[in-house]
DNA sequence: GACAAGTCAAGAGCAGTGCTCTCGTTTTAG
DNA sequence: CTAAAACGAGAGCACTGCTCTTGACTTGTC
């Protein structure tokens, strides 16, 4: 599958990795406002003009992190689902490995999920692996609604110009009602608030150990959205 | 008041003020990590160096911007609760006075909600200005609860390492019962999740104007919390 | 009212950054 | 075999936060 490939791309490709290799440690120690191209370079022994012919600015290199972040998240979210057949579980378990992943890779995380890096305007590239995540979650539900254990719940049915936005879910969730949809995004956010609210500082001196808050929190947004035990 | 104050201690306390408001203003536009003490410098007509003697490095400056922020938010969110007699009406106006503060001054709410500084970790003196919103919007469950509007709901009770940490909201929120509290902490994470995934660009391509889907947020976790129409 | 002590802004300088351009060398493709 | 393309090295530009020194100005005290 490598054929018609020559040394020279065999090389680029594999520098270019090593490349995202080293980013990516520097990002775990440093953050992505640290993250320096003449550090990267140096780690490399090569000179930081260098990394110009792999990655045309900084930005595009934080580019580069930002999609695999996303897809390593997305990856993880996946095989967490896959392990679990009742859909509470599956829900559950997915948001645990979401925080552990985020509670093991905090800079990553606030790549993707944080504010955005000053005067870095992500690129539509990185929309597609966002919703790899959001993905998982909508076919946990698709599944319990399919196999008819998604209890029905007393959820309002949105306004029309929500119900036309919540759309979106829908395809990844066929079957699944708008009213379950709109609780799906508000239990969504939840769970991205709670555990940037975690990683960020904002439950330092009163929420430290977040376990037990994280674990009561998905609990009754599981039974909110009818995926009752 | 002022008496005793030489004219140098009132032009030190001048010149700090307008350092912090070219900050600020800086901050509007770039954002905190293209805050640059030289670009600030030079917009009053200072050298750099002279910032010093102020503000001991970029960090304390940035200290003094987030607790500015705090308090400005802190600030309109007891205004907008005083002006409502209703609790649930007063739970939704300040949540709508949270999302249009931090929709007008993206940076500043990135500065205080969204991920940290790189390399900066904030002191102690950030926490009490911190929780002043909180304290809001606690006021208002203890007072529905002291009128015997809050709603008893279903919630169940937090476990007993749980109850040991939301004890720190009980005394802002006294009578109120533990469950409650728990879910307090529930819909506040999702509030901040909610205007954070707006602010950084997670809703975008889909969720774009994301004004209903606030609206019905909010709206489903007062009623989460007791807080009936 | 003079004077030492303290405070001030300015300026030079250090080490670091992203990025551009040029220059020989090496590898590729025709 | 040769022209073209790609490569890494190096110098250099404009910028950053921060430190240190220098000379002028304001204090509170004799």
């Amino acid at each position: 599958m490598n054929a018609g490939q020559t040394a020279r791309d065999r090389a680029r490709a594999e520098l270019t990795q090593e490349i995202k290799a080293a980013a990516r440690r520097q990002l775990a120690v440093e953050g992505a406002e640290r993250l320096s191209l003449r550090a990267v370079a140096r780690e490399l022994g090569l000179v930081s003009s260098a990394l110009y012919r792999y990655f045309p600015s900084r930005d595009d290199l934080l580019t580069a992190l930002i999609i695999d972040a996303y897809d390593a998240l997305g990856a993880e979210a996946e095989a967490a689902a896959k392990h679990q057949d009742d859909p509470r579980e599956a829900w559950l378990a997915v948001c645990r490995v979401i925080r552990a992943w985020a509670r093991q890779h905090p800079h990553e995380y606030a790549l993707i999920y944080g504010s955005p890096v000053a005067g870095y305007q992500a690129p539509d590239s990185t929309i597609q692996p966002a919703g790899r995540v959001a993905f998982v979650l909508l076919g946990i539900l698709a599944q319990a609604q399919a196999s008819g254990v998604l209890t029905p719940t007393t959820a309002p049915e949105p306004s029309q110009p929500l119900a036309e936005q919540l759309k979106v879910l829908a395809d990844a969730a066929p079957g699944v009602p708008l009213s379950v949809l709109a609780r799906t995004a508000i239990a969504w956010t939840q769970l991205f608030g709670m555990i940037s609210f975690e990683l960020f500082g904002q439950f330092a001196g009163w929420m430290d150990p977040a376990d037990e808050f994280f674990a009561e929190a998905t609990g009754q947004l599981a039974t909110f959205l009818g995926l009752n035990r």
